[in-house]
DNA sequence: ATTGGCACTCAGGGTCCAGGAGTGCCAAGG
DNA sequence: CCTTGGCACTCCTGGACCCTGAGTGCCAAT
C-alpha cells in the first residue's frame, strides 16, 4: 500500500514542517532532500498519502502538512530517537549534580528538561507507595491538634494536621509515637494500611479515639494521596509554537493538577518513552498538544512520570531522546540517595 | 495647575480605557460620565493633561490613554479601594477554610487571588525567621548522611541532606537530637544563629566534626534561605491582556525565583498595598506589567508579601481591594493554626 | 473660561490586481 | 505500470489605492 518512496515522503514532510513551520511542496522536497526522482512523481506519491489521512493542504494550491495520523505514522515507524550530544549530556550531569533533596532533584529536573526540549517540562513526584517508612513524628501544636510528619526512604516527607477528636497529652504523644515508629519504621508503604488496621489494640484504651484520628491520616497520606504532584516548568516556551488563541487553553490545563496527573497517566507502557499526538489526549484543553513521556524511578521500577508537551508539531525524536536520558539519569540519583 | 475638572477627565481616561481597552476620546467622555460641559472643553483639559505627561494619543486622531504617570495619579490621588462584594467575601472565606497546612494555605491562596482579580497572583511562603523552632529531627539515610527536619509554629517543615564528614551511629544521633532540640526548642529562627554558635561546647568531642556540619546546615537554613519560594497561579489570564510578543518575556519572569522575588522585595511598606506600575518594576521582563501587593501574616507583623501581576492596563482600585481582604483572611487563618 | 464650527489627520477596512507557489491532470516515454 | 515534462488552474499573499469615520486642534463668538 505504501511503498518505500512515499514512507520516505512522509518522513521528509514532517521534517521540514517541523523545522520551517510552512507547508511543503513537492518541489522542496526533491530540492532539500535526495530524493531522485521528479517533483512530479512526489505529487503522486503526496496524492495517496493524503488519499490514506497522513496529509492534508491548508488550502488549494498549498503545501502539504501532516496529519495527527501522519505524526503517528512517523514516531511508530520512520524516526528514531535521537541521541543526546556530549554537550547536553553534560548538561544533564551538571545540572543535576548536587541535588540531594528530593524538592530540588524536581526542581531542577523540570528546568532541565524544558531547556533541553524547549518545551513544556512536566515531572510527576515520585509516588509514594514504592518506598518505606524511614520515621514517623509527631509534633503538638495545640492540644487538639498534632502535626504528623512522615519521612521515606526516598527523602520525602510528607506533613498533615490531625484534628483530634479530644485533649492529648505528652505522655500519650510519647506513646503513640513509639508505637508507630516501632511498627511501621522500614515498612513499604503499600503495606501501611494493613499494619495499621492492627494498631488499634496496641493503645491504652483511654487514647483510642485521638489514636484512631492520627491512624486514619496516616491512611488518608499513604492510600488517598495517589493524587501525587506534577510540577510544571517552561511554559514560556508555548509562545514560540502558534497555538495563537488555544493558548489560553492550555495554559490553563497545565495548571490543574487533575488534568496533568489524568494525562500523565493515560499511557500505558511505563518502561517505555511513550508518544501521544493531538487528540489522542482525551483532557480538555491540550487535544492540540502532544506529549513525550516514560516512567522513571531509582532501579528498574518506575515510580512515577516525566515528559515534555508540546504543539504536534514538535521534534518527536529530540524529545524523546532527552526524555529518555533525564529519565535515566534521574532514576540513577534517586537510586544513590 | 490641575483643577478638580481635570482630574475628574484623567480619572474617566483611566477607568474607561480600563474597562474597554481603547483610547478614549473627548466625545465619549461626556456622553459615559456626566460632566455637563461640552465636548471641546474636554479637549481643552486633554491638550493640559497630555503636555503634563499624563496622557497620550497612539497616533493623531486617535483618543487618549493614559501613561504610567497618569495611572500612577489615579491610584495615588484618584481613586478608592474597591471593597469586595458579598459574595466574593464568601467565596474567600470558603475557599480558604479548611486548608490547615501551610502548604494548602498557599497553593488555596494563589488560585483564589488569580480567579478574584483575573490577574495573575503571586504569593511568597511565609518567611521563617519570625516563627520559633517546634522541633528539629534528625533521620539517618547513610552512615554518611542525614536528613534534617526542621519544624516550626508555623506548620512549616523544613528538610534539608546533611553530607557528614566521617560515619555516625545512632546513638551520637539520639544525643545531637536531644541537644538540639534542648537548646532550639521554642527558639525563634531569628536568634537561631547565635545559640547555634555556642552549642560545639555541649557535645562531646569526639563527635564536633559530625556535630558541625549538622549545625551549618541549620545555619543555611535558617539564614541562608532567605531566598523563600514564590508561588505563581493564574498565568492563564495574561493571554486576555494584549502583550502580545511581550508575553515571552513575562512568562519567563514568572519562572525564576529569583525574579519574583526581588519584584516583591522591592515596595517598601510592609503594612500597606502598594502599587508598582510599569518601568517602576525594576526587573528585567516586567517592566510593563504593574504588580499590586502587600504584607501579610500571623497578627499585626507580615511575614510575607503576596499580591497580583497585571498589564499596567488594570483595573486596579478592584484589584487593591482584591489583594487587601485576601492578605487580611490568610492573615487570621494564619494567625488560628 | 466655555462653546460651536470647521478643516485636518490618519488608522482601519475594503477592493483590486499581479505575482508566485503549488497543484492536478494528461500524454509521452521507459 | 511507473515516471516525467508540460500546462492550465487555483488561490494565498502582499502591495497599492481609496474611502470613511473618529477624533483632534484651532479660532472666533459668547
Amino acid at each position: 500500500m505504501l511503498d518505500d518512496r512515499k514512507l520516505a515522503v512522509l518522513r521528509a514532510i514532517v521534517e521540514d514542517f517541523v523545522s520551517t513551520n510552512e507547508p511543503v511542496g513537492s518541489k522542496a522536497l526533491v530540492d532539500r532532500h535526495n530524493l531522485d526522482v521528479s517533483p512530479a512523481t512526489i505529487r503522486n506519491d503526496m496524492a495517496v498519502l493524503e488519499e490514506q489521512g497522513y496529509i492534508v493542504q491548508p488550502h488549494t494550491s498549498a503545501g502539504r502538512i501532516p496529519t495527527e495520523q501522519g505524526y503517528r505514522l512517523f514516531v511508530d515507524r520512520l524516526s528514531a530517537v535521537k541521541p543526546l550530544s556530549g554537550a547536553e549530556r553534560r548538561a544533564i550531569e551538571t545540572f543535576l549534580a548536587g541535588a540531594y533533596d528530593l524538592d530540588s532533584i524536581v526542581m531542577r529536573t523540570v528546568r532541565l528538561l524544558a531547556q533541553l526540549t524547549r518545551q513544556v517540562a512536566v515531572v510527576q513526584y515520585p509516588s509514594l507507595t514504592r518506598s518505606t517508612v524511614r520515621h514517623i513524628e509527631l509534633v503538638p501544636l495545640t492540644d487538639r491538634r498534632l502535626l504528623l510528619v512522615l519521612i521515606t526512604d526516598t527523602g520525602r516527607v510528607e506533613q498533615r494536621v490531625v484534628e483530634l477528636p479530644g485533649p492529648i497529652g505528652d505522655e500519650s504523644i510519647t506513646q503513640l509515637r513509639a508505637v508507630l515508629n516501632a511498627c511501621l519504621d522500614g515498612r513499604r508503604l503499600a503495606d501501611v494500611a494493613s499494619v495499621v488496621a492492627e494498631l488499634p489494640d496496641r493503645v491504652s484504651s483511654v487514647e483510642r479515639s485521638n489514636a484512631a484520628a492520627v491512624f486514619s491520616v496516616i491512611l488518608e497520606t499513604v492510600v488517598e494521596r495517589h493524587e501525587e504532584r506534577v510540577v510544571v516548568g517552561g511554559a514560556a516556551n508555548l509562545t514560540q509554537a502558534d497555538f495563537s488563541r488555544g493558548l489560553h487553553e492550555v495554559l490553563e490545563a497545565l495548571e490543574e493538577q487533575v488534568v496533568l496527573m489524568r494525562l500523565l497517566g493515560e499511557s500505558g507502557d511505563q518502561a517505555a518513552v511513550t508518544v501521544r499526538i493531538g487528540s489522542e489526549n482525551e483532557v480538555d484543553g491540550l487535544r492540540s498538544t502532544s506529549l513525550v513521556a516514560t516512567g522513571y524511578g531509582a532501579g528498574s521500577q518506575s515510580l512515577a512520570r516525566l515528559g515534555v508537551l508540546g504543539p504536534t508539531r514538535m521534534d518527536y525524536p529530540t524529545a524523546m531522546g532527552a526524555v529518555r536520558a533525564v529519565a535515566r539519569y534521574v532514576g540513577q540519583i534517586l537510586a544513590e540517595s
